[in-house]
DNA sequence: TGTACATCAGTGAACGCGCGTTCACTGATGTAC
DNA sequence: TGTACATCAGTGAACGCGCGTTCACTGATGTAC
């Protein structure tokens, strides 16, 4: 059964979106193609009329991620940088990985995937850290890029770090000091 | 054919050896109980001799692997603080996780793993802080805890991200980025 | 505007393969006498 | 110390299952007249 272009498009599109919540939350290798097109309320064989491969699929996923990260966030550090930081280390970023930061996500996948998904990760921080410099504080332009990717790196460890020990208290206490950590050369 | 109780527990050793490795190179899902236990010159069926499951391996598995990194590092460490922080995020460190920080390697699978292996990751990060805190500074004990902490998310994330770009400068800047960062609250 | 037909998005069965796990069996090890 | 036998570490075939991928087919869509 056919179905309209721009209906197979919006499938298309769900398709995305629901690999991009899906990998985020359990990995590559953790979601198999037959349950992220019934996720997308699609059958098995129809994935290939709209991506390569899987790892094709890996990669636009990440994109996509990605995108939709960067959207979220611009309205928080267009406010307060302060804001956003404190968002990305609450409870609730930590407990929804599928709706949060692709990088805290799906980095360890990323590093064991092929050139494709690297590129889209590549572009990624790049993109992210030309947001953040503006609101760093420093005279000169290459001191603030710095100072966001170090900033970038220390809430992307906190965030892991604090999803991968079982101990509550520790995933609090990790996230707190990163918090703490981070007025000293940020702000 | 039987082997000896002492080649037995050697076999045992090997597969955990093994694990660690291939583990922190690929990921959970990315191994095989096949290929793992051929990698330590046994056969399939052997495995359940030693392990209850693979999920019980990937735990004892994780533990072995911060093990020898808590070994590993403990010589850089009581030199220099300064020194330990260089190789870590050295192009050294980035090109082979299979010998190196087991955090970096497996901070996802382990956030999507069960109890066990998070369990392991607990104890993990509080005896490194507890190895670090003493060679950060500041005068209450909580505090110089709690830099630990930060210090070692930046770490993490940091050579996280570094492994995930495909671009060669990018992986470069990000971990330089992060070395300048660190003696404003470390040192 | 209405009809005839080519296109092609989606279906679902099938491909070979490797997965984690089980189990009957082998035969050297370790023990009891 | 030497022999008889129970133990049990490791083998390799087999289990059912889900994986990524392919393909002949369906039938509504979109096009040409």
């Amino acid at each position: 059964m056919k179905v309209s272009r721009a209906q197979a498009e919006e499938n298309r599109e769900r398709i995305l979106d629901s690999a991009a919540k899906l990998f985020r939350e359990r990995g590559f290798d953790g979601v198999g193609l037959n349950e992220l097109m019934q996720s997308a309320g699609l059958t098995r064989g129809g994935f290939y009329g709209h991506f390569e491969s899987k790892d094709d699929l890996a990669a636009q996923a990440c994109a996509r991620a990605l995108q939709s990260n960067r959207e979220l966030w611009k309205l928080q550090t267009d406010q307060s940088l302060d804001a956003w930081v404190k968002a990305y280390l609450s409870d609730l970023h930590r407990d929804h990985p599928g709706q949060g930061c692709a990088f805290a996500a799906l980095a360890s996948d990323a590093a064991r995937s092929g050139p494709a998904v690297r590129e889209v990760f590549a572009a990624g921080v790049q993109n992210l850290v030309t947001a953040l410099q503006p609101h760093m504080p420093g005279d000169q332009t290459e001191h603030r890029r710095a100072k966001a990717m170090a900033m970038l790196s220390t809430l992307v460890g906190a965030l892991l770090l604090s999803r991968a020990v079982g101990d509550h208290d520790l995933s609090h206490e990790l996230r707190e000091a990163a918090l703490n950590w981070l007025p000293a050369g940020a702000s």
